[in-house]
DNA sequence: ACGGCATTTTGTAGCGCTACAATTTTGTAG
DNA sequence: CTACAAAATTGTAGCGCTACAAAATGCCGT
């Protein structure tokens, strides 16, 4: 009856060079770089491609000439949403110089960092970002350019840093917090080396005021629920207590919904801090007070930092700060009595 | 001096072969199924690999085998959670077989569904799931079998769709308000597939019981402003409403910022559903009823489908829907009067 | 019209792997 | 101990592309 479908073959430059009545080594050129090619041809091999709906093999290509023009970027978990900011960050840079950037997660409590960075290594990624915990996971020896992220522990020591200044966001958030008033403060953390940081540049401002935060959570997770529970012992522990400071946006939300369990209200009774400036701590129902971390910043950076690696023009490890903002919101008042 | 880095060539299967004293072919068969090679020569190959840190190149898998092993997956944004439950589904089905997935995002605002479908094309994935709103992009002709996860306007003829039931989840919200005697209802729609069948399993359920929803944004997005927007002109219009169903979670905190600024209080004064059950949703804080797509299992049947498709073993373009489910949090109570 | 030089185009030889036929080794029955 | 089938292993020929040297063409002045 009808066409029995040929199983069409996918056309390659072959298949292009004869429509075109070309080389298939012209073809190429064409692809790498049209201006070296005369006018008359290069309409032809585009007319061609365009007519066979060629698209060239990613791997033919990766296999000839060992670079990939991509860059992968291992995250901790999709729902994390720090992570969309440093994609655009890295994209914003990385596309203008022709890389794409691949994702990886790591599959949230499985630590399957290593796994993913070899999925992504043997896809011949030119370099690799990482923003998850390398933890435990020894990270070093690999053989392509490496930028970590975000403070981390255990960054491994050829690899170049660039992160948000957590210590210094942890320290406007309790400066911010001194400005209102607020002595009696608790804090929500975690176990990771983000939330170690803000913990750190927190406690160390409050220190300089005299000031002793009690501090919950630094062990456990970073989730909402993490958040809810933290929050829960200190207000029930300490119902002196006048300011919260969540190590991320989620905590917060989770110290919200345990505020509001105990007939609470944020800020007249309570005022609460987050960080991340997510979207969440930008909504008109929640404008969440918080810190934020300039992640785009930091896209950016690391990938210029990549570049240069890539193109050998690296003097050595870096480690490199971007300053933090304070977002003033709603959340945050002067103590009540 | 010290080693003077040789910029260590990746080891390929001829170094392991040499170093296990076999034949090239026989760490290929090791690699793709051990259970062919005798033990010893397993164990020597294994440990050769494990010497080196061999580890095979995709791309050369790829080109020599025509069949990577991987499927594609294009999302929209990645800020849509809903796309990480469908993700888990996939993976629970394909790493089974041993497929890994791949992401690309479409570059919310500039529709790049195309693009990122032809890039993930280009790494010759065996499969694409599309779960994108692929609107006025011709996404047929394909040359590999695609599933569309969602409802979505232009799904391609020879795909297969598979996708929670949206008019059915809008009934169920409707159902829930008429039983709660809710009778002046407003809905904050959007412009996309998932949206109108929504909006229309809510009204058609709506107009059975004699009400007539008051429909906003048909034509907007389905941002957490776009629904502050919708809810305030609503609230300021049509004062005397006592619900809201918003098309999805986000959109219903914007309704909350709406409800607030107006001095009202959910469900008190207003009753709020959302749609999609996300983390917002469940939050202690918000508590949410929302309609659960159940995305998970959309991922699952999702993944059977295009195993049966690039198995050869399909029969069709198949149309499925899955069952969503109501679930009640404290957004939702009887009208106050 | 022709040499000499720059520009454009082409042929050849892989990149690292797999498919598959061909070959060698092993196991077993007679 | 031989014959023969089954199991294990190997050699060969690409997959689609790029790098690079070699060849062809174009352009200029004299």
């Amino acid at each position: 009856m009808s066409t029995s479908t040929p199983q069409a073959r996918r056309p390659t430059i072959y298949d292009v060079a004869k429509l075109a009545g070309v080389s298939p080594s012209l073809v190429s050129l064409v692809l790498q770089n049209p201006a070296k090619v005369s006018d008359k041809r290069r309409e032809a091999v585009k007319t061609a491609i365009a007519q066979l709906g060629y698209r060239p093999s990613r791997a033919a290509t990766t296999l000839a000439s060992s670079r990939t023009k991509s860059i992968g970027l291992v995250i901790d978990d999709y729902r994390n949403l720090w992570f969309v900011d440093l994609l655009r960050g890295l994209e914003s840079v990385l596309t203008e110089h022709g890389y794409q950037v691949m994702l990886a997660d790591s599959r949230p409590g499985e630590n399957r960092i290593k796994e993913a960075a070899d999925g992504l290594l043997a896809m011949h990624v030119d370099g690799l970002v990482i923003a998850a915990e390398p933890g435990a996971t020894a990270l070093s020896g690999t053989e392509v350019p490496t930028v970590v992220a975000g403070w981390r522990n255990g960054v491994p020591d050829d690899a170049d840093l660039i992160t948000n200044d957590d210590d210094g966001g942890g320290a406007m958030a309790a400066d911010h917090l001194l400005q209102l008033g607020h002595r009696r403060i608790g804090h929500l953390s975690g176990s990771g080396g983000a939330a170690a940081h803000r913990r750190d540049g927190f406690r160390g401002r409050l220190h300089q005021a005299g000031v002793e935060p009690l501090i919950v959570g630094e062990e456990g997770d970073t989730t909402e629920e993490a958040g809810y529970a933290s929050a829960c012992w200190l207000l029930d522990h300490h119902p002196d207590i006048t300011a919260i400071f969540a190590a991320n946006d989620t905590m917060a939300l989770g110290a919200f919904g345990a505020i509001k369990a105990r007939g609470l209200s944020v800020p007249t009774d309570i005022t609460v801090i987050g960080y991340d400036n997510s979207a969440l701590a930008k909504s008109r129902y929640l404008e969440l007070t918080s810190v934020d971390n300039r992640s785009d910043v930091v896209g950016v950076d690391v990938a210029k930092a990549l570049l240069d690696r890539i193109q050998g023009a690296a003097t050595g490890p870096q480690r490199k700060l971007i300053a933090p903002v304070l977002k003033v919101r709603g959340t945050t008042a002067a103590p009540r009595s």
